[in-house]
DNA sequence: CTCCAGGGATGAT
DNA sequence: ATCATCCATGGA
């Protein structure tokens, strides 16, 4: 079994699979297996190198030509060409940022495939992380098209058009529940070209923003998401539950904020890469708080130190008004 | 404005 | 072993 290195220099290969922003990367030994579009992938780190292959090709020449262009995908994937110390220079200098920053390092932000990006973050919804990990797999199972890398089996992730195809009831079977119509109307949509995604690479961000809101099933939350981990709009912030008790309880602590004022604070105070900066917020919560071994509605995560109760928040707010 | 939809993991009891 | 809670969108 031959792997081809890659150097990886700033990479947190195990951290930026487990950051939620990819759902169908499996752990296989030292290293994890998943696929970029349509290739099967194993992939495992050693320091500042990435050890890599892909599934069988048919014929030897085929193999050799696919093997010669796996490093760039690799790299493209992962986004190694990122500038990461100058985008963690380009946070804020605040005691929450510093920690997040500190405790991600290597943490990236992967460039995924446009459809397959949207269509997971329309099955997020209301869902946690790892019952979105079920509903790809569940996805991928039915409708993708199954690989092979080494002994190990990988789907890919189904087309558009595989998905429109399918019946709202073959979608609830994946455990899609409400989500599945969204999803099929949002196939439907894509596939039948009245929403060109790979062309709306060329919109401004609010005018993308927009686009991806009139799709069924996509709000303010799951567009951020799209934008920030399909279109490379790095500055798009995703506010979820983690990422708006961050924000409340670092930045504005004791004091009411309407959601509009937070969400422009979001989209200023971080800067130019404030999306890498919501990832980080994000990622530091959510482990500190598994670590913690305190459950989140009864305290805030042990790493930010401020313990406030439920009830508390909610007297606060009761309290004050605009 | 509130309420609800579907559901597996997770933590509390 | 039960039981409550987590979650974001859209429609009633």
């Amino acid at each position: 079994m031959k792997l081809i290195k890659i150097r990886a220099l700033d990479l947190d290969l195990a951290m930026t699979l487990d950051s939620g922003q990819v759902f169908h990367w499996q752990k296989v030994g030292n290293g994890f297996v998943g696929a970029i579009g349509d290739r099967a992938v194993y992939v495992e780190q050693h320091a500042n190198v990435l050890k890599v292959r892909d599934g069988e090709a048919p014929s030897l020449p085929q193999a050799r030509a696919k093997a010669r262009a796996l490093p760039r995908i690799v790299a493209h994937y992962f986004a190694l060409d990122h500038p990461l110390a100058e985008i963690c220079a380009s946070f804020p200098n605040d005691p929450a940022m510093n920690a997040a920053r500190l405790f991600c390092c290597g943490l990236r932000i992967i460039r995924q495939p446009k459809w397959e990006c949207l269509a997971t973050f329309i099955c997020s919804s209301m869902k946690q992380v790892a019952h979105i990990r079920q509903i790809s797999l569940a996805l991928r199972r039915r409708f993708g098209d199954r690989r092979k890398v080494g002994d190990h089996v990988v789907y890919t992730f189904p087309p558009a058009q595989r998905l429109a195809r399918a019946t709202e009831n073959d979608l609830r079977e994946c455990a899609l529940g409400y989500r599945a119509k969204n999803l099929r109307a949002t196939a439907r949509l894509v596939s039948s070209g009245e929403c060109d995604l790979e062309s709306w690479s060329a919109l401004s961000d609010p005018d993308l923003r927009e686009k991806l809101c009139s799709l069924p099933g996509v709000g303010a939350k799951i567009a951020n998401c799209v934008m920030l981990f399909a279109y490379e709009r790095l500055r798009a912030f995703p506010i979820d539950v983690w990422i708006e008790r961050v924000l409340k309880q670092q930045y504005f602590p004791r004091k009411k904020i309407t959601e509009p004022r937070l969400r422009e604070f979001s989209e200023t105070y971080f800067g130019e890469h404030g999306g890498y900066a919501q990832q980080y917020l994000f990622h530091h919560a959510r482990i500190a708080s598994r670590n913690s071994g305190v459950s989140r509605d009864s305290s805030t995560p042990k790493a930010f130190g401020v313990r406030m109760t439920k009830g508390r928040i909610r007297d606060e707010r009761e309290q004050e008004h605009e």
